[in-house]
DNA sequence: TTGACTAATGTAAGCGCTTACATATACATG
DNA sequence: CATGTATATGTAAGCGCTTACATTAGTCAA
């Protein structure tokens, strides 16, 4: 396994140029220190050996990496993927480069990268929720590497975070759905355990039902994983019920697309005789028939103030400001009064 | 309030355990030729020290990172991000950690990237698709960085690649939607420049109709970007023209949907009317009404081949061996006879 | 007990860069 | 011209690790 090509460097282009490395460090990184012609001897010997500088050496002379780390569930969420992209390409116009890793909602993974992060040099962290072991928190802070939570916001937590307050957003939607008559009410959810964001949002039912004097225990909930199918599947559990429900809140909009699929299938007509109703609003709730009503979550916007809010604390050290951004429900097709 | 917290180092541990850090980093990489009295006491150092180490030295000092890159054009798209969770769940298995990089379709964000993660060290890539600047090959060469082409399967290009025949596919497709008497046919298309896959479905579809006979210059072709609402323009384009088409093939089901909705909006019978064909199939090309008639990819299978592949190259410096996947084609609800 | 091994640990030389500091060169000034 | 100043380059000391090699401790047969 050996690979009998040897990597150039800073010393060959060094010698090919007639320069030493300084001169060639100083070349790359601050050229306006270099006189011209040297300049052009540097270059011209760089892109003749295809040099290209070590990431690892250079972070450990340099002692920092420019990089900035992500950790978020699954690429495979649009939601994430999205939020994600803005908030690369912020970092980017910052000079940072981003480091994106996924957990598949484990949390034992999101630890092992978040590790990797860190030793990989990560100058800054972004998390999504709160909720995780406090010895992890602790590690990062013996490391030094600050941390942004992401996709929520609350004010109750200890740690700075921009976001959005997801058991309000979601209580706003439910206190609509309760005001259309709807009295048997279900939830399709996401796993709940280590995920606020699904806790706060099933607390945000819970609040509204009890603030409409109804009994808040008889929401129904059914958590699942992450995915078209299988929001259908929770859907047919959720209709064999004694009482099935009237309306069913998702806690995305992918569950609620596999839901509305199912019941095209089961040919129970939405919203005539069950309501559903999806959280973030991708672009697939528009293209849904009928289109779903859900809650807009603004991701993209939501990335980018990640963004700024972490560069700033790693470039000049600023506090993080906690930001909280508005949801908005979006009204379509797919919620009705209880007929 | 500085970063006054220096990270800890291998030279703290070992002081703190009192051995040498050669015995530390013994004990980190090879456990079984440290005592357990040893291990112990340094087990404690780095625990107690929240001791993690640090990547790039690591990689410096043994001279190799286990780390592959992966550049994809977008993680917006679920079909590469889910070929690229296979791939990494796949490498992890072989002790490798894969790092992501997404380009937007960009050449020129693509070859920056490229060169990220050659400094990062990646000691491998997997590229989506041949069409690439000689230049950057060259450079990759000189790295003695080995390259895994995947998403395309073509026995002309030179390098390995593992993935199928794009042509090929789209050719089966077009076959059926011409038996089935159209004529005026249509392609909604990625953006073709630098882009293999793309261009060889367009091939595919011309292939198509020279063999039955029909003139491929007929074929209606809008390129368009990646997204949902970009494929409802598309389709309006489309029908806007003097002769609109009575079939739609996709580039992909996400340009699919798009235009399945604006077919919906206006209220243009599908697949009475018009038929659309998606490719990828998507969990979403069951979710639409009516489903999707569309081109299965194996996405999982691509990413997991195309790990191992890579995998035994970078480590066993096995030749990287080819490897043709098939794709299906889903016969669902939007493909009809002209009426 | 001793010698011959083996197992466990230590010593120290880099890996490829950056950067403080030293030195050299160029040019303007009195 | 000597001198001072600014500009360009070189020298060399690490950054935090791994690992070949040297050293020491431990084990066992005779």
């Amino acid at each position: 396994m050996k690979q009998n090509v040897n990597k150039p460097t800073l010393q060959d282009v060094a010698r090919k140029a007639g320069v030493s490395t300084a001169t060639v460090s100083r070349c790359l990184n601050f050229p306006d220190q270099v006189a011209g012609r040297t300049q052009e001897k540097v270059n011209n010997a760089v892109r003749e050996l295809g040099y290209s500088p070590d990431f690892g050496a250079k972070a450990m002379a340099a002692r920092r990496t420019n990089t900035i780390g992500a950790i978020i569930p699954t690429m495979a969420n649009a939601l994430f993927a999205r939020g994600l992209q803005a908030f690369q390409e912020e970092l980017q116009l910052h000079g940072f480069t981003t480091l994106v890793a996924s957990t598949s909602y484990s949390s034992e993974t999101e630890e092992q990268q978040i590790r990797s992060l860190v030793a990989r040099g990560a100058d800054g962290l972004l998390l999504i929720g709160h909720d995780r072991d406090p010895e992890i928190y602790r590690f990062l802070e013996t490391q030094g590497v600050p941390v942004l939570i992401s996709w929520v916001y609350d004010t109750t937590a200890t740690r700075p975070s921009v976001g959005f307050d997801n058991a309000a957003a979601m209580k706003e939607m439910a206190n609509e759905v309760i005001s259309l008559g709807h009295r048997q009410i279900a939830l399709i959810s996401a796993e709940l355990e280590f995920n606020d964001r699904a806790t706060a949002r099933l607390h945000g039912i819970q609040d509204a039902m009890s603030d409409a004097g109804l009994d808040a225990s008889n929401l129904q909930v059914v958590e699942t994983h992450y995915g078209i199918d299988e929001g259908a599947v929770a859907f047919d559990e959720l209709m064999n019920t004694a009482k099935p429900p009237t309306a069913v809140l998702c806690g995305n909009d992918v569950l609620a697309v596999g839901a509305l699929r199912r019941a095209r299938e089961l040919d129970i007509k939405v919203p005539e005789q069950v309501s559903i109703i999806g959280f973030d609003d991708l672009d697939l709730a528009r293209a849904t028939f009928p289109a779903l009503t859900t809650v807009l979550v603004p991701h993209r916007e939501m990335g980018k103030q990640a963004a700024i809010a972490l560069a700033s604390k790693v470039k000049d050290d600023a506090p993080i400001q906690s930001y909280e951004l508005k949801t908005k429900l979006v009204f379509r097709d797919t919620l009705g009064p209880v007929f």
